[in-house]
DNA sequence: CATCGAGATTGGATCGTTCAAGGCGGCGAG
DNA sequence: CTCGCCGCCTTGAACGATCCAATCTCGATG
């Protein structure tokens, strides 16, 4: 098995200097058009590749996109990240970038992880999945002009960076729409408590679109921590109301699934509608608001090479979820 | 913002040569004692991190590791991935390693992506996820000398290399002592046709347990391919024998989930257990045969930073998996 | 025919690190 | 006293790519 292959060996190969393959390589434009074909011949007939290690230590660029891959919280809804991260590496590739992983227990550390992975690796970009009020990490990367996006929008400031998101109340209207026309009016939420950005606005897509046919829906509103079981108290506690909801749209699969365990348990007749159309959806039958995590996931990437090779785009990005119907609603 | 640290920064301020400095990084004990606590101190003092680029030029090694994301076939099998990931990367980390990712849609693009990877990153090491019987990509890697390691053990070669598996039969024999335990004498296997070596082993286990207290269980033995609908159509045909099984072991959670909702809808009474312990299981309440995924990917990284510092170890690793028991058995 | 200039090509320097070889002072042995 | 060795450190070169400045080529032009 050959000596390694380099430029300088294309280059003897092609009759060139290593410069000419370096533009053909990086500036084609500039190079007579039979010189190119004859070095590119040389590089397929070498097998030659790019040291990407040379290559970074000259550009000071790395070709190399982190993102944070998270300890799988929940578990029911923990493996949306799955989907995401391989339409993540998919992209990238397409687009002549590689995804590396990183953890992380906390923002401090995750920011100090930060530093490293910059200091040693010259990471390009970093990809954060979900914000919170206030994220102090993307603060320290704004300060220091690292390029990122976000899979999830800031809720404080909308235009502060790049971020790619789905619109969640799209999704619960469009949950509560099918209810309507299905027949049912009195259509309760099952969501978080009020104060996360996502949680809320799940929640305003449910409301905005029971306002909009005239329907109240201040009794029927429930906030609850996520959770099977708190699904399943809540629907109790809906169920025992004056005028019992015959639909619920859940904030979660996980609310959902307990909703509709304690539903079917107590024998009553009510539609449900989780989010996320998570593996366990599908596994029990729940109809779910999905979102499209892989063209989320490829509009990240979009973002930031074009934010990387210099040309701008429209930074932010709202994509619509669809509802998946199976046989709870 | 300060210009950049090298090491040659770091060996001014510390009146050494840059060559010291390296070696208080590489090889400590060579260097005097109070000289190398003056190195420290300036590598702290400047904040001072080696570069990977500059460092891999010269060494041809980059202390990453590749890992193959897939573009999670089922959902409720695949979420099992996800947390192996998470492993992977939180040890790989504390060995001071990283961990990339990759996709490839079958056998011959992963190989061509393995060249891509080697050629351009250097890449150290690779972990892939599962093996078939004759696989080639082992057989292109081994060739290579490619440090690599399996999560599955090679059925064709046991000893062929370095892998970490679950001991699958040791799961289901698990599963069916507990199921004999609690009385149960007719216990049936749901599992997938003869010739996957993960689903013939998983099925050894259930066989031989039931052979060493005298059951017979050949008529009691159905393969059929992974699905929740299939596991549901061979319980039915299981409780249409005359002496229909009173508990099923299954080979996944898909079958088993299969199964349970066939079993209830028919108003019959069968213990349950599935296999892998998904987040499915769990949200249902489904018992189930847990892997230590996360030790599993510790054990792999291990096993892979012993092969690159040279210090050989046992290469072969099988680890005992453990059964939840949940509501349905 | 000499000159010009645009475009293509060339050689040298450089990125930050590790490897290979060599220097220097002190200690023990001949 | 001299030599050799050893421990500790320093110097020069190299890894493979890109950037920069200088040079070459060649057709067009005065």
């Amino acid at each position: 098995m050959g000596e390694k292959v380099t430029i300088a060996t294309v280059a003897r190969h092609a009759q060139v200097s290593r410069q000419t393959v370096s533009n053909v390589l990086n500036a084609p434009h500039i190079v007579r058009e039979d010189t190119r074909q004859r070095v590119r011949e040389a590089i397929a007939a070498l097998g030659y590749r790019a040291n990407q290690a040379a290559r970074q230590m000259r550009t000071g660029r790395s070709r190399l996109i982190a993102v944070r891959i998270e300890p799988t919280r929940d578990g029911i809804n923990g493996s949306v990240l799955d989907r995401f991260l391989h339409g993540l590496t998919e992209t990238a590739d397409a687009g002549g970038y590689r995804v590396l992983l990183y953890t992380a227990r906390d923002d401090d550390q995750e920011i100090a992880t930060y530093d490293a992975l910059l200091g040693a690796y010259d990471l390009d970009a970093f990809v954060l999945t979900g914000t919170k009020h206030g994220d102090p990490r993307t603060a320290w990367l704004a300060e220091r002009e690292v390029p990122f996006v976000t899979f999830g929008r800031p809720w404080d400031t909308p235009d502060a960076h790049p971020w790619v998101d789905v619109d969640g109340a799209a999704g619960t209207a469009q949950a509560t729409r099918h209810l309507l026309a299905a027949g049912h009016r009195r259509i309760a939420f099952l969501g978080w408590p009020a104060g996360s950005g996502v949680g809320d606005d799940r929640r305003a897509g449910w409301r905005t679109t029971m306002a909009e046919v005239g329907l109240d829906s201040a009794a029927a509103d429930r906030a609850t921590e996520d959770g099977i079981a708190e699904g399943a108290r809540e629907l109790r506690t809906l169920l025992a109301l004056d005028a019992p909801p015959t639909a619920v749209v859940c904030a979660s699969d996980s609310l959902a699934l307990g909703a509709w365990q304690a539903a079917r348990e107590t024998a009553t007749d009510v539609a449900v509608v989780g989010f996320d159309d998570t593996p366990v959806a599908a596994a029990v039958g729940l109809s779910s608001v999905s979102q499209p995590l892989g063209e989320a996931a490829a509009r990240c990437v979009e973002l930031l090479t074009g934010l990387l090779d210099g040309q701008q785009r429209d930074p932010q990005l709202l994509l619509s979820p669809s509802l998946v119907l199976r046989h709870t609603a």
